[in-house]
DNA sequence: CACTTTTTGGGTAACGGTACCCACCGTGAT
DNA sequence: ATCACGGTGGGTACCGTTACCCAAAAAGTG
């Protein structure tokens, strides 16, 4: 009655006595538990539908699952992340599990402050979408709760791992660029507070296979690498530094279609046109590259499939599964016009 | 040891008996109840230290708060949001509270379940986000749970409400485009699964104003509105929809600067130049705008302060305030270069 | 100095579920 | 008729924390 004095929730006592069953009987129902026959199964299950009772999480988490994993995200402004997210989501509804999202932040001490609050609310596993910490406190994490880490090439023998192959992605874009006739292809790339294995990171991954795919072309003196970060400012000071320098790029890729924006907004700018006088690439295949006044080629990687793979992955681990598993997606070019030969001159 | 028994964690008793205490003595420390003296204080907040206790939010829950609040977003693909999310997140860090972002989707009955969700684990209290649901199933949730909705016009006593003046906004729109010249000023807006009273929906006030203000200038034979999505596919859509109308528009207000993107691409795709041939505005300056190739003419409205707003009165719902509040944000136009006189024909 | 009041610390019953264990029942085998 | 047994239902301790209550000690009062 009073304003603060909500409304009592219906308990599974409640259900009990107005199904004249115990509290055990109806435990075991909402648990689908060995040991009730079907007449008490659907006695409860009235009950349960008249009462409109849903069981409290919180109270079930004292003891066993709290039915909630949690999803931690760098940020939420990369559309990439929306793939992800909608295919967990998808996943998880053919479940009874719930994901919720934290943003991890932009530096470590953030993203332990999110991952601590996941372990605090009892979360039955965490997914990690390109976490900054370092292999040993993902291995800490790991030893709390059922973990999927995502977008890192880490194999560790207590989480799994789910990542599109970067090493064939960054080769598919700088090769399409050098089949174009490019030789002066430059790249941009992306640092953070991370301090993973360099290898494990995909960022990392892609600037080096860039620089391999060059070498091997034998451009290795054209080699031109800015590092920014992977997002629209990223891209945009990216690509101004990169044509400050002489002798100016004819091809830029960048590690994320959101630096790739960036770099179109520098480009246009610097009153150069895409794909005439410099041809772009990006990294995602994210819906604002198929805009067609964006119209960027780049890298598509399922998304909604890596977010299905990784929430399949954690239940597993949820139910018990402790080998490690490791899911990769192999990534397709898609070509569209921000790229083209260079210009003749 | 064994792989699924991970590491018992350090409970509030553990700390009692590290520290010689009773384990009531350690709660009150850590709620910083009445009753404790400053000895005891040092003694029991060293042996937190010494052991890396951390309260166990569910545990807590079932006797009082989580310190969790929910945040329902209908999805995490409008950059705007994430201004939201940034806001809040920042403002509640000077507190105990966490927030968990879900997902509520494109339909009622998805936003249903993430509310449900939330209810069910007990947090503290809601922010929703542009939601769905008829005003009466938000009292609902507000007999529940404190809550706060957010980009929706409504005064309800039971809940409060933070958002933008989206009728000064649209006017600010409309008039900048009359004053430049247009006539045949044309309007994009969203409809989606919502049940709310029309005039509490901020796309249907934002399109009610681009009406009226038409009118007022006499333009009412001019008005044109296409129905679509606030999403750059519902922008395109329906772009292309006004642009094939006699005679086609010379300006074209997007009620969201997604929806705006999605116009340009549009536009583009016909040949038509952005300012030259039509002008494009849009609503929320999202940074996207801002990047130079796009240059979208827009509506700011400061959305970390909405969400830091937010969050504030949320948790003064949550100390026990009952008394509704109402904060809302005044807008203000960023006029860039997608918006012109129209051609001189 | 006796007596009240305040301060400080602790015991313990909840909160809403789960899961272990036990008791009962009817059946089929001996 | 006795016994063992799988199937079914229920009693209850426990999960980690809070908040109510009480007791003892300390401080203040006449």
């Amino acid at each position: 009655m009073v304003a603060s004095g909500r409304r009592r929730r219906v308990t599974i006592a409640d259900v009990a006595s107005h199904a004249q069953v115990s509290v055990t009987a109806v435990s075991k129902v909402i648990r689908n538990a060995y040991g009730v026959s079907p007449a008490m199964k659907s006695k409860v299950r009235t009950a349960i539908e008249e009462l409109g009772y849903r069981p409290q999480a919180v109270a079930r988490g004292m003891r066993g699952r709290t039915f909630t994993i949690g999803l931690v995200l760098p940020h939420i402004r990369n559309p990439f992340f929306a793939d992800i997210l909608d295919g967990l989501t998808a996943y998880l509804e053919t479940t009874n599990y719930q994901a919720f999202m934290i943003q991890g932040g932009v530096t470590r001490k953030v993203e332990r402050r999110a991952v601590d609050a996941l372990v605090d609310r009892q979360v039955d596993g965490i997914i990690m979408v390109a976490p900054l910490a370092a292999r040993a406190r993902l291995e800490e994490v790991a030893k709390e709760k059922p973990l999927v880490v995502l977008a890192r090439h880490e194999r560790s023998p207590h989480y799994d791992s789910v990542y599109g192959d970067d090493e064939a992605g960054a080769e598919l874009v700088v090769n399409h660029l050098i089949e174009l006739g490019h030789r002066r292809v430059a790249h941009i790339t992306h640092q953070d507070d991370s301090v993973a294995r360099p290898g494990d990171l995909l960022h990392t991954i892609r600037s080096a296979t860039y620089e391999r795919v060059m070498t091997e072309h034998g451009l290795a003196a054209e080699i031109a690498v800015a590092t920014s970060f992977y997002d629209e400012q990223g891209g945009y000071d990216g690509a101004r530094e990169l044509l400050g320098r002489t002798p100016c790029p004819t091809a830029i890729f960048a590690g994320a279609d959101q630096a790739a924006l960036g770099a179109l907004a520098a480009l246009h700018e610097a009153g150069l046109a895409v794909p005439a006088d410099v041809s772009v690439a990006g990294y995602d295949n994210t819906h604002l590259a198929a805009l067609p006044n964006i119209a960027l080629t780049s890298v598509d990687q399922d998304g909604g499939e890596m977010g299905r793979a990784a929430g399949k992955l954690l239940l597993e681990r949820v139910e018990g599964r402790t080998t490690p598993v490791r899911f990769t997606v192999t990534p397709s070019l898609v070509v569209r016009s921000s790229t083209a030969a260079p210009p003749s001159s």
